[in-house]
RNA sequence: GGCAUCGUGGCCGAGUGGCUAGGCAGAGGUCUGCAAAACCUUGUACAGCGGUUCGAAUCCGCUCGAUGCCUCCA
Protein backbone atom coordinates (compact mmCIF):
# COMPACT_ATOMS: atom_id res chain seq x y z
CA UNK A 1 0.00 0.00 0.00
CA UNK A 2 1.44 3.52 -1.15
CA UNK A 3 2.69 5.70 2.09
CA UNK A 4 0.41 8.26 1.13
CA UNK A 5 -2.82 6.50 2.40
CA UNK A 6 -1.37 6.21 5.86
CA UNK A 7 -0.04 9.36 6.16
CA UNK A 8 -2.46 12.90 6.23
CA UNK A 9 -0.14 15.65 4.44
CA UNK A 10 -1.47 18.84 4.85
CA UNK A 11 0.06 21.82 2.80
CA UNK A 12 -0.68 25.55 3.72
CA UNK A 13 -1.99 26.89 0.50
CA UNK A 14 -1.73 30.55 -0.14
CA UNK A 15 -5.21 30.82 -1.26
CA UNK A 16 -7.07 30.09 1.55
CA UNK A 17 -4.18 31.32 4.05
CA UNK A 18 -4.82 27.83 6.19
CA UNK A 19 -2.88 24.38 6.13
CA UNK A 20 -5.53 22.16 4.12
CA UNK A 21 -5.07 18.08 3.62
CA UNK A 22 -3.75 17.34 0.50
CA UNK A 23 -6.06 15.35 -1.74
CA UNK A 24 -5.10 15.62 -5.74
CA UNK A 25 -6.91 15.36 -8.45
CA UNK A 26 -6.01 12.28 -9.56
CA UNK A 27 -5.58 9.60 -6.74
CA UNK A 28 -1.89 8.23 -6.74
CA UNK A 29 -0.14 11.38 -9.11
CA UNK A 30 0.72 15.07 -8.77
CA UNK A 31 0.86 17.61 -11.08
CA UNK A 32 3.13 20.50 -9.72
CA UNK A 33 4.17 23.49 -11.27
CA UNK A 34 7.26 25.82 -10.06
CA UNK A 35 8.11 29.32 -11.28
CA UNK A 36 11.81 28.78 -12.84
CA UNK A 37 14.25 31.16 -13.14
CA UNK A 38 15.26 33.77 -15.50
CA UNK A 39 18.26 32.98 -17.06
CA UNK A 40 20.48 36.43 -17.36
CA UNK A 41 22.75 35.91 -14.83
CA UNK A 42 24.22 33.02 -11.90
CA UNK A 43 21.88 32.02 -9.73
CA UNK A 44 22.30 33.64 -6.10
CA UNK A 45 22.07 31.72 -2.99
CA UNK A 46 18.21 33.30 -2.84
CA UNK A 47 17.18 31.66 -6.03
CA UNK A 48 18.67 28.29 -4.71
CA UNK A 49 16.59 28.63 -1.37
CA UNK A 50 13.19 28.39 -3.14
CA UNK A 51 14.60 25.39 -5.81
CA UNK A 52 15.10 23.26 -3.00
CA UNK A 53 12.20 24.24 -1.07
CA UNK A 54 10.51 22.53 -3.86
CA UNK A 55 13.15 19.32 -4.35
CA UNK A 56 11.65 19.03 -0.76
CA UNK A 57 8.42 18.97 -2.14
CA UNK A 58 9.09 16.85 -4.66
CA UNK A 59 11.09 14.50 -2.53
CA UNK A 60 8.50 13.88 -0.42
CA UNK A 61 5.65 13.14 -2.39
CA UNK A 62 7.83 11.02 -4.05
CA UNK A 63 9.02 9.27 -0.85
CA UNK A 64 5.15 8.71 -0.05
CA UNK A 65 4.63 6.94 -3.57
CA UNK A 66 2.59 9.61 -5.51
CA UNK A 67 3.69 9.75 -9.18
CA UNK A 68 4.44 13.43 -9.08
CA UNK A 69 4.65 15.38 -12.69
CA UNK A 70 6.90 18.04 -11.74
CA UNK A 71 7.38 20.81 -14.42
CA UNK A 72 9.68 23.66 -13.50
CA UNK A 73 10.44 26.40 -16.86
CA UNK A 74 12.93 28.31 -17.58
CA UNK A 75 12.41 32.01 -18.58
CA UNK A 76 14.67 32.44 -21.55
CA UNK A 77 12.81 35.23 -23.19
CA UNK A 78 13.41 38.08 -20.52
CA UNK A 79 10.84 40.41 -19.06
CA UNK A 80 10.49 43.70 -19.89
CA UNK A 81 12.95 45.57 -17.20
CA UNK A 82 11.34 48.66 -16.60
CA UNK A 83 9.32 51.34 -18.53
CA UNK A 84 12.12 53.84 -19.11
CA UNK A 85 13.36 50.98 -21.01
CA UNK A 86 11.17 51.41 -23.84
CA UNK A 87 10.38 47.81 -23.69
CA UNK A 88 13.83 46.49 -23.68
CA UNK A 89 14.21 42.76 -21.73
CA UNK A 90 16.45 41.95 -19.57
CA UNK A 91 17.89 39.32 -21.48
CA UNK A 92 18.62 41.56 -24.67
CA UNK A 93 20.36 43.99 -22.57
CA UNK A 94 22.62 41.97 -21.25
CA UNK A 95 23.71 40.30 -25.43
CA UNK A 96 24.19 43.69 -26.31
CA UNK A 97 26.31 44.42 -23.44
CA UNK A 98 28.40 41.14 -24.14
CA UNK A 99 28.49 41.37 -27.88
CA UNK A 100 26.80 37.74 -28.06
CA UNK A 101 23.55 36.42 -29.02
CA UNK A 102 20.37 36.33 -26.38
CA UNK A 103 20.39 32.57 -26.59
CA UNK A 104 23.72 32.53 -25.52
CA UNK A 105 23.32 34.10 -22.57
CA UNK A 106 20.27 31.78 -22.09
CA UNK A 107 22.58 29.03 -22.24
CA UNK A 108 25.40 29.62 -20.19
CA UNK A 109 23.43 30.82 -17.26
CA UNK A 110 21.12 27.83 -18.30
CA UNK A 111 23.80 25.68 -17.76
CA UNK A 112 25.19 27.76 -14.62
CA UNK A 113 21.72 26.79 -12.97
CA UNK A 114 21.47 23.24 -13.57
CA UNK A 115 25.39 22.84 -12.16
CA UNK A 116 24.28 24.94 -9.31
CA UNK A 117 20.78 22.82 -8.35
CA UNK A 118 22.78 19.51 -8.89
CA UNK A 119 25.45 20.79 -6.46
CA UNK A 120 23.19 21.46 -3.72
CA UNK A 121 21.59 17.71 -4.96
CA UNK A 122 18.08 18.65 -6.02
CA UNK A 123 16.46 16.26 -8.41
CA UNK A 124 16.18 17.67 -11.83
CA UNK A 125 12.31 18.50 -12.35
CA UNK A 126 10.00 16.14 -14.89
CA UNK A 127 9.59 18.53 -17.61
CA UNK A 128 11.90 21.64 -17.84
CA UNK A 129 10.03 23.81 -20.71
CA UNK A 130 11.38 27.17 -22.08
CA UNK A 131 9.56 30.37 -22.95
CA UNK A 132 10.77 30.52 -25.92
CA UNK A 133 9.67 27.12 -26.83
CA UNK A 134 6.47 27.70 -26.49
CA UNK A 135 5.39 31.30 -28.04
CA UNK A 136 3.16 28.91 -30.25
CA UNK A 137 0.70 28.32 -27.12
CA UNK A 138 1.10 31.60 -26.28
CA UNK A 139 -0.14 33.31 -29.04
CA UNK A 140 -2.85 30.66 -29.09
CA UNK A 141 -4.25 31.60 -25.52
CA UNK A 142 -3.78 35.24 -26.10
CA UNK A 143 -6.66 34.52 -28.95
CA UNK A 144 -8.42 32.78 -26.70
CA UNK A 145 -8.26 35.37 -24.05
CA UNK A 146 -9.05 37.86 -27.14
CA UNK A 147 -12.50 35.95 -28.13
CA UNK A 148 -13.32 36.27 -24.50
CA UNK A 149 -13.31 39.73 -24.37
CA UNK A 150 -11.15 40.00 -21.49
CA UNK A 151 -8.24 41.32 -23.39
CA UNK A 152 -7.99 44.37 -25.94
CA UNK A 153 -5.38 45.36 -28.89
CA UNK A 154 -3.60 48.75 -29.00
CA UNK A 155 -1.15 49.82 -30.87
CA UNK A 156 0.61 46.26 -32.12
CA UNK A 157 0.57 45.47 -28.60
CA UNK A 158 -2.30 43.32 -26.02
CA UNK A 159 -3.49 43.89 -22.78
CA UNK A 160 -5.44 41.97 -19.89
CA UNK A 161 -8.32 44.21 -19.36
CA UNK A 162 -8.17 43.78 -15.54
CA UNK A 163 -11.21 45.59 -14.96
CA UNK A 164 -13.14 44.01 -17.04
CA UNK A 165 -11.99 40.35 -15.65
CA UNK A 166 -13.05 41.43 -12.43
CA UNK A 167 -16.69 42.13 -13.27
CA UNK A 168 -17.24 38.46 -12.92
CA UNK A 169 -14.38 36.98 -11.16
CA UNK A 170 -12.07 38.22 -8.77
CA UNK A 171 -8.59 39.77 -9.45
CA UNK A 172 -6.35 40.03 -6.34
CA UNK A 173 -7.65 36.92 -4.42
CA UNK A 174 -4.41 35.35 -3.90
CA UNK A 175 -2.88 38.49 -2.41
CA UNK A 176 -5.90 39.59 -0.56
CA UNK A 177 -6.09 42.83 -2.77
CA UNK A 178 -9.23 44.72 -3.66
CA UNK A 179 -8.82 46.27 -6.74
CA UNK A 180 -10.22 49.60 -5.48
CA UNK A 181 -7.28 49.90 -3.14
CA UNK A 182 -4.93 49.06 -6.12
CA UNK A 183 -6.50 51.97 -8.59
CA UNK A 184 -6.21 54.32 -5.48
CA UNK A 185 -2.67 53.51 -5.03
CA UNK A 186 -1.58 53.56 -8.44
CA UNK A 187 1.89 55.28 -8.79
CA UNK A 188 2.41 57.79 -11.54
CA UNK A 189 3.84 55.77 -14.21
CA UNK A 190 4.96 57.32 -17.42
CA UNK A 191 4.84 55.77 -20.88
CA UNK A 192 1.55 53.52 -20.24
CA UNK A 193 -0.47 55.36 -22.78
CA UNK A 194 -1.33 52.22 -24.50
CA UNK A 195 -3.34 50.53 -21.23
CA UNK A 196 -7.02 51.59 -20.66
CA UNK A 197 -5.82 51.07 -16.84
CA UNK A 198 -2.65 51.10 -15.05
CA UNK A 199 -3.80 47.46 -13.79
CA UNK A 200 -4.10 46.28 -17.06
CA UNK A 201 -0.81 43.66 -18.16
CA UNK A 202 0.64 42.88 -21.50
CA UNK A 203 -0.11 39.56 -23.27
CA UNK A 204 1.77 40.76 -26.26
CA UNK A 205 4.08 43.81 -26.42
CA UNK A 206 5.53 45.13 -29.77
CA UNK A 207 8.88 45.27 -30.43
CA UNK A 208 11.07 48.01 -30.81
CA UNK A 209 13.42 48.58 -33.85
CA UNK A 210 16.93 47.76 -31.35
CA UNK A 211 14.78 45.20 -29.37
CA UNK A 212 16.93 41.64 -30.64
CA UNK A 213 14.31 39.01 -29.58
CA UNK A 214 11.15 39.01 -31.48
CA UNK A 215 8.71 36.71 -32.86
CA UNK A 216 6.00 37.36 -35.99
CA UNK A 217 1.98 37.42 -34.52
CA UNK A 218 -1.15 39.04 -35.47
CA UNK A 219 -0.74 42.32 -33.86
CA UNK A 220 3.07 42.63 -34.45
CA UNK A 221 6.20 41.53 -34.09
CA UNK A 222 7.19 41.26 -30.86
CA UNK A 223 7.24 38.95 -27.77
CA UNK A 224 4.83 37.27 -25.04
CA UNK A 225 4.02 38.99 -21.84
CA UNK A 226 5.67 38.61 -18.69
CA UNK A 227 3.19 36.29 -16.98
CA UNK A 228 1.72 34.55 -19.94
CA UNK A 229 4.45 31.59 -20.38
CA UNK A 230 3.52 30.03 -16.61
CA UNK A 231 -0.09 30.27 -17.81
CA UNK A 232 0.74 28.26 -20.94
CA UNK A 233 3.19 25.73 -19.61
CA UNK A 234 1.56 25.00 -16.69
CA UNK A 235 -1.87 24.12 -18.38
CA UNK A 236 0.36 22.19 -21.68
CA UNK A 237 1.71 19.79 -19.12
CA UNK A 238 -0.30 19.77 -15.99
CA UNK A 239 -3.95 20.28 -17.71
CA UNK A 240 -6.35 23.03 -17.38
CA UNK A 241 -6.71 22.06 -13.72
CA UNK A 242 -3.71 21.07 -11.82
CA UNK A 243 -2.33 20.09 -7.81
CA UNK A 244 0.22 22.36 -7.19
CA UNK A 245 1.78 25.53 -8.14
CA UNK A 246 4.79 27.47 -6.29
CA UNK A 247 7.01 29.67 -6.32
CA UNK A 248 9.21 32.72 -4.17
CA UNK A 249 6.92 34.88 -2.19
CA UNK A 250 8.16 37.95 -4.35
CA UNK A 251 5.80 36.63 -7.35
CA UNK A 252 2.31 36.14 -5.53
CA UNK A 253 1.82 39.76 -6.75
CA UNK A 254 1.07 40.59 -9.65
CA UNK A 255 2.65 37.37 -11.11
CA UNK A 256 0.83 34.58 -9.66
CA UNK A 257 -2.17 36.48 -10.01
CA UNK A 258 -2.01 37.05 -13.62
CA UNK A 259 -1.70 33.57 -13.87
CA UNK A 260 -4.61 33.35 -12.04
CA UNK A 261 -6.15 35.89 -14.57
CA UNK A 262 -5.27 34.53 -17.53
CA UNK A 263 -6.05 31.29 -16.71
CA UNK A 264 -9.46 31.78 -15.70
CA UNK A 265 -9.99 34.05 -18.47
CA UNK A 266 -9.19 31.27 -21.30
CA UNK A 267 -10.69 28.08 -19.62
CA UNK A 268 -13.37 29.40 -17.31
CA UNK A 269 -11.48 27.49 -14.85
CA UNK A 270 -9.66 28.74 -11.54
CA UNK A 271 -5.94 26.55 -13.12
CA UNK A 272 -4.50 25.79 -9.19
CA UNK A 273 -5.81 23.77 -5.98
CA UNK A 274 -3.23 24.63 -3.69
CA UNK A 275 -0.51 27.60 -4.44
CA UNK A 276 2.83 27.28 -2.20
CA UNK A 277 5.22 30.25 -2.28
CA UNK A 278 8.48 29.94 -0.26
CA UNK A 279 9.74 32.70 1.83
CA UNK A 280 12.95 34.72 1.20
CA UNK A 281 16.56 34.42 2.30
CA UNK A 282 17.97 37.45 3.53
CA UNK A 283 21.53 38.72 3.86
CA UNK A 284 21.73 41.77 6.30
CA UNK A 285 18.34 41.34 7.02
CA UNK A 286 17.50 42.75 3.09
CA UNK A 287 16.42 40.40 0.70
CA UNK A 288 18.91 38.71 -1.32
CA UNK A 289 18.24 40.31 -5.06
CA UNK A 290 20.30 40.84 -8.13
CA UNK A 291 19.25 43.80 -8.86
CA UNK A 292 20.12 45.44 -5.46
CA UNK A 293 23.47 43.38 -5.64
CA UNK A 294 22.26 42.49 -2.28
CA UNK A 295 23.24 38.61 -2.77
CA UNK A 296 25.69 35.97 -2.67
CA UNK A 297 26.74 33.33 -4.94
CA UNK A 298 26.81 29.43 -4.17
CA UNK A 299 29.93 29.34 -5.45
CA UNK A 300 31.61 31.72 -3.42
CA UNK A 301 30.08 29.69 -0.67
CA UNK A 302 31.96 26.37 -1.67
CA UNK A 303 35.35 28.31 -2.36
CA UNK A 304 35.07 30.79 0.90
CA UNK A 305 35.73 33.62 -1.67
CA UNK A 306 33.70 36.40 -0.19
CA UNK A 307 34.42 38.66 2.90
CA UNK A 308 31.42 37.93 5.25
CA UNK A 309 32.58 34.07 5.39
CA UNK A 310 34.83 32.74 7.86
CA UNK A 311 35.11 30.11 5.27
CA UNK A 312 34.29 27.57 3.39
CA UNK A 313 31.14 25.37 3.31
CA UNK A 314 29.88 22.15 1.63
CA UNK A 315 26.74 22.34 -0.05
CA UNK A 316 25.51 19.88 1.60
CA UNK A 317 26.13 22.01 4.79
CA UNK A 318 24.51 25.05 2.95
CA UNK A 319 21.33 22.98 2.31
CA UNK A 320 21.44 21.29 5.74
CA UNK A 321 21.39 24.85 7.08
CA UNK A 322 17.98 26.50 4.69
CA UNK A 323 16.40 22.93 5.91
CA UNK A 324 16.48 24.02 9.40
CA UNK A 325 13.96 26.96 8.75
CA UNK A 326 10.70 26.21 7.65
CA UNK A 327 9.91 26.94 4.23
CA UNK A 328 7.55 29.76 4.98
CA UNK A 329 9.73 32.02 7.02
CA UNK A 330 12.59 34.23 6.02
CA UNK A 331 15.25 32.94 6.67
CA UNK A 332 18.93 35.03 7.19
CA UNK A 333 21.98 34.38 5.88
CA UNK A 334 25.16 34.74 7.56
CA UNK A 335 28.70 32.88 8.47
CA UNK A 336 27.58 31.85 11.90
CA UNK A 337 24.51 30.30 11.42
CA UNK A 338 26.49 28.84 8.71
CA UNK A 339 29.27 27.52 11.12
CA UNK A 340 26.77 26.26 13.73
CA UNK A 341 24.88 24.04 10.90
CA UNK A 342 28.15 22.87 10.23
CA UNK A 343 28.55 21.24 13.54
CA UNK A 344 25.50 20.45 13.96
CA UNK A 345 25.06 18.80 10.56
CA UNK A 346 28.57 16.85 11.06
CA UNK A 347 27.55 15.78 14.94
CA UNK A 348 24.20 13.84 12.68
CA UNK A 349 26.39 11.96 10.27
CA UNK A 350 28.91 10.66 12.63
CA UNK A 351 25.79 9.15 14.14
CA UNK A 352 24.12 7.98 11.07
CA UNK A 353 27.78 6.45 10.13
CA UNK A 354 27.63 4.71 13.46
CA UNK A 355 24.96 2.96 13.66
CA UNK A 356 26.18 -0.03 11.89
CA UNK A 357 28.57 -0.88 14.78
CA UNK A 358 26.15 -0.36 17.69
CA UNK A 359 25.43 -3.57 19.86
CA UNK A 360 22.27 -5.33 19.55
CA UNK A 361 20.13 -6.37 22.62
CA UNK A 362 17.46 -8.99 22.92
CA UNK A 363 14.84 -5.96 23.58
CA UNK A 364 14.34 -2.79 22.66
CA UNK A 365 13.60 0.35 25.30
CA UNK A 366 13.29 2.40 22.37
CA UNK A 367 9.94 3.05 20.41
CA UNK A 368 11.28 3.32 17.13
CA UNK A 369 7.51 3.22 15.29
CA UNK A 370 6.93 5.92 17.99
CA UNK A 371 9.38 8.29 16.66
CA UNK A 372 9.77 7.41 12.81
CA UNK A 373 6.00 8.27 12.93
CA UNK A 374 6.96 11.51 14.48
CA UNK A 375 9.49 12.33 11.91
CA UNK A 376 6.13 12.02 9.11
CA UNK A 377 4.19 14.09 11.11
CA UNK A 378 6.76 17.02 10.98
CA UNK A 379 6.68 16.25 7.40
CA UNK A 380 2.85 15.89 7.29
CA UNK A 381 2.57 19.22 8.88
CA UNK A 382 3.35 21.19 5.84
CA UNK A 383 6.66 19.72 5.20
CA UNK A 384 8.25 21.22 8.43
CA UNK A 385 11.61 20.52 8.13
CA UNK A 386 12.95 22.03 11.19
CA UNK A 387 10.99 19.67 13.05
CA UNK A 388 12.05 16.25 11.28
CA UNK A 389 15.58 17.96 12.05
CA UNK A 390 14.86 17.89 15.88
CA UNK A 391 13.60 14.55 15.92
CA UNK A 392 16.98 13.27 13.76
CA UNK A 393 18.84 14.34 16.69
CA UNK A 394 16.46 12.84 19.16
CA UNK A 395 17.81 9.72 16.89
CA UNK A 396 21.05 11.02 17.67
CA UNK A 397 21.20 11.25 21.10
CA UNK A 398 19.43 7.80 21.34
CA UNK A 399 21.98 5.96 19.24
CA UNK A 400 24.55 7.52 21.21
CA UNK A 401 23.03 6.18 24.14
CA UNK A 402 22.80 2.80 23.12
CA UNK A 403 26.54 3.05 22.05
CA UNK A 404 26.94 4.12 25.41
CA UNK A 405 25.48 1.23 26.55
CA UNK A 406 22.41 3.30 28.43
CA UNK A 407 20.04 1.76 25.96
CA UNK A 408 19.00 -1.91 24.59
CA UNK A 409 17.88 -2.22 21.09
CA UNK A 410 17.43 -5.33 18.97
CA UNK A 411 19.43 -6.16 15.74
CA UNK A 412 15.93 -5.61 13.87
CA UNK A 413 15.40 -2.20 14.97
CA UNK A 414 19.32 -1.01 14.83
CA UNK A 415 18.52 -1.90 10.53
CA UNK A 416 15.35 -0.30 11.36
CA UNK A 417 16.82 2.95 12.60
CA UNK A 418 19.16 3.09 9.93
CA UNK A 419 16.58 2.89 7.02
CA UNK A 420 14.60 5.58 8.50
CA UNK A 421 17.56 7.52 8.86
CA UNK A 422 18.57 7.24 5.53
CA UNK A 423 15.13 8.05 4.14
CA UNK A 424 14.86 10.85 6.06
CA UNK A 425 17.82 12.30 5.40
CA UNK A 426 18.97 11.20 2.37
CA UNK A 427 15.77 10.57 0.04
CA UNK A 428 13.93 13.12 1.88
CA UNK A 429 15.94 16.09 3.15
CA UNK A 430 18.16 15.09 0.16
CA UNK A 431 21.50 15.54 1.84
CA UNK A 432 24.25 13.36 0.39
CA UNK A 433 25.70 10.35 1.87
CA UNK A 434 29.54 11.70 1.69
CA UNK A 435 31.13 8.76 2.50
CA UNK A 436 29.39 6.85 -0.15
CA UNK A 437 29.74 9.38 -2.39
CA UNK A 438 33.38 9.70 -2.04
CA UNK A 439 34.41 5.37 -1.57
CA UNK A 440 37.45 5.53 -4.02
CA UNK A 441 39.16 8.46 -2.94
CA UNK A 442 38.71 7.73 1.38
CA UNK A 443 39.83 4.30 0.90
CA UNK A 444 43.21 5.11 -0.09
CA UNK A 445 43.11 8.32 2.43
CA UNK A 446 41.93 6.57 4.97
CA UNK A 447 44.66 3.93 4.77
CA UNK A 448 47.08 6.39 5.03
CA UNK A 449 45.45 8.07 8.15
CA UNK A 450 45.24 4.84 10.09
CA UNK A 451 48.96 4.21 9.27
CA UNK A 452 49.74 8.03 11.10
CA UNK A 453 47.53 6.70 13.39
CA UNK A 454 49.03 3.46 14.61
CA UNK A 455 52.83 5.35 14.07
CA UNK A 456 50.91 8.00 16.98
CA UNK A 457 49.51 5.11 18.91
CA UNK A 458 53.53 3.47 19.12
CA UNK A 459 54.85 7.18 19.82
CA UNK A 460 52.42 7.22 22.63
CA UNK A 461 53.27 4.03 24.23
CA UNK A 462 56.31 5.13 24.08
CA UNK A 463 55.43 7.90 25.95
CA UNK A 464 56.98 9.74 23.18
CA UNK A 465 54.21 12.66 23.35
CA UNK A 466 56.40 15.36 21.27
CA UNK A 467 56.52 12.78 18.01
CA UNK A 468 52.45 11.81 18.83
CA UNK A 469 51.13 15.94 19.32
CA UNK A 470 53.24 16.61 16.05
CA UNK A 471 51.69 13.93 13.64
CA UNK A 472 48.13 15.20 15.28
CA UNK A 473 48.95 18.96 15.41
CA UNK A 474 50.37 18.53 11.72
CA UNK A 475 47.51 16.39 10.62
CA UNK A 476 44.91 19.21 12.29
CA UNK A 477 46.44 21.42 9.98
CA UNK A 478 45.66 20.26 6.78
CA UNK A 479 42.01 19.87 8.05
CA UNK A 480 42.65 16.22 9.28
CA UNK A 481 41.07 15.62 12.98
CA UNK A 482 41.86 12.76 14.90
CA UNK A 483 39.71 11.26 17.35
CA UNK A 484 40.84 9.85 20.58
CA UNK A 485 37.90 7.38 21.82
CA UNK A 486 37.28 4.64 23.90
CA UNK A 487 38.16 1.78 21.08
CA UNK A 488 41.09 3.71 19.47
CA UNK A 489 41.07 6.39 17.39
CA UNK A 490 39.41 7.59 14.47
CA UNK A 491 39.75 10.95 12.32
CA UNK A 492 37.03 13.21 10.12
CA UNK A 493 38.08 15.87 7.83
CA UNK A 494 36.83 19.50 8.17
C1' G B 1 0.34 55.71 1.38
C1' G B 2 -2.18 50.61 0.50
C1' C B 3 -1.92 45.18 1.14
C1' A B 4 0.55 41.15 3.57
C1' U B 5 3.84 38.80 6.95
C1' C B 6 6.73 38.85 11.20
C1' G B 7 8.97 40.43 16.13
C1' U B 8 10.96 33.83 20.74
C1' G B 9 16.73 33.06 25.44
C1' G B 10 24.10 35.10 23.59
C1' C B 11 23.16 33.55 18.05
C1' C B 12 20.16 30.64 14.42
C1' G B 13 15.41 28.71 14.53
C1' A B 14 10.45 25.46 15.75
C1' G B 15 6.02 25.94 18.35
C1' U B 16 -0.83 28.65 18.07
C1' G B 17 -4.41 28.12 24.62
C1' G B 18 -2.21 24.35 29.94
C1' C B 19 2.72 19.58 29.46
C1' U B 20 10.02 19.60 26.19
C1' A B 21 11.42 22.08 20.35
C1' G B 22 16.17 21.41 18.13
C1' G B 23 21.11 23.21 16.62
C1' C B 24 25.37 26.41 17.85
C1' A B 25 27.72 29.05 21.70
C1' G B 26 28.22 29.20 27.47
C1' A B 27 28.71 26.45 32.34
C1' G B 28 29.69 21.77 35.07
C1' G B 29 31.16 16.63 34.54
C1' U B 30 33.12 11.74 32.20
C1' C B 31 37.22 10.30 29.15
C1' U B 32 42.66 11.80 28.02
C1' G B 33 49.87 11.98 29.01
C1' C B 34 47.91 17.12 27.91
C1' A B 35 44.41 18.43 24.49
C1' A B 36 40.80 17.94 20.79
C1' A B 37 36.69 15.06 19.65
C1' A B 38 32.78 12.39 21.73
C1' C B 39 29.23 11.68 25.52
C1' C B 40 26.27 13.21 29.99
C1' U B 41 24.02 17.26 32.85
C1' U B 42 22.52 22.34 32.77
C1' G B 43 20.73 27.97 32.92
C1' U B 44 18.59 32.31 30.57
C1' A B 45 12.74 33.46 26.25
C1' C B 46 8.52 34.61 24.09
C1' A B 47 8.87 43.44 21.44
C1' G B 48 5.72 46.80 24.83
C1' C B 49 0.89 47.93 26.98
C1' G B 50 -4.10 46.48 27.76
C1' G B 51 -8.05 42.78 27.21
C1' U B 52 -10.52 37.64 26.80
C1' U B 53 -9.74 33.05 29.79
C1' C B 54 -9.45 28.99 35.51
C1' G B 55 -4.93 29.44 32.43
C1' A B 56 -1.62 32.91 26.77
C1' A B 57 4.55 33.04 23.70
C1' U B 58 0.00 31.03 21.47
C1' C B 59 -6.68 34.48 20.88
C1' C B 60 -8.31 40.04 20.53
C1' G B 61 -7.02 45.44 20.51
C1' C B 62 -3.50 49.28 20.52
C1' U B 63 1.68 51.02 20.33
C1' C B 64 6.59 50.43 18.65
C1' G B 65 9.91 47.94 15.30
C1' A B 66 11.30 44.89 10.96
C1' U B 67 10.55 42.69 6.24
C1' G B 68 8.02 41.53 1.56
C1' C B 69 4.77 43.14 -2.40
C1' C B 70 2.47 47.41 -4.85
C1' U B 71 8.03 48.02 -11.19
C1' C B 72 11.70 42.82 -13.43
C1' C B 73 12.51 39.56 -9.26
C1' A B 74 13.03 32.67 -6.31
Amino acid sequence: MALYKEQSLRIYNSMSGEKEVFSPINEGHVGMYVCGPTVYSNVHLGNCRTFMSFDLVFRYMQHLGYKVRYVRNITDAGHLENDADSGEDRISKKARLEQIEPMEVVQKYTVDFHNILHRFNNLPPSIEPTATGHIVEQIEIIKTILEKGYAYEANGSVYFDVLKFNEDHNYGRLSGRAIEDMIANTRELAAQSDKRNPQDFALWKKAEPQHIMRWPSPWSDGFPGWHLECTVMSTKYLGEEFDIHGGGMDLKFPHHECEIAQGEAATGKSPVNYWMHANMLTLNGKKMAKSTGNFILPEEIFSGHNDILAKAFSPNVVRFFVLQAHYRSVLDFSSEALMASEKGFNRLMDAYYSIDELPASNSSEANLEEWKQSCYDAMNDDFNSPILISKLFDAVKMINSIKEGNLKITSEDIQELKSSMNAFMFDILGLVDSVESNSVDTDKLSGTIDLLIKLRAEARMNKNFALSDQIRDQLAEIGIQLKDGKDGTSFSLN
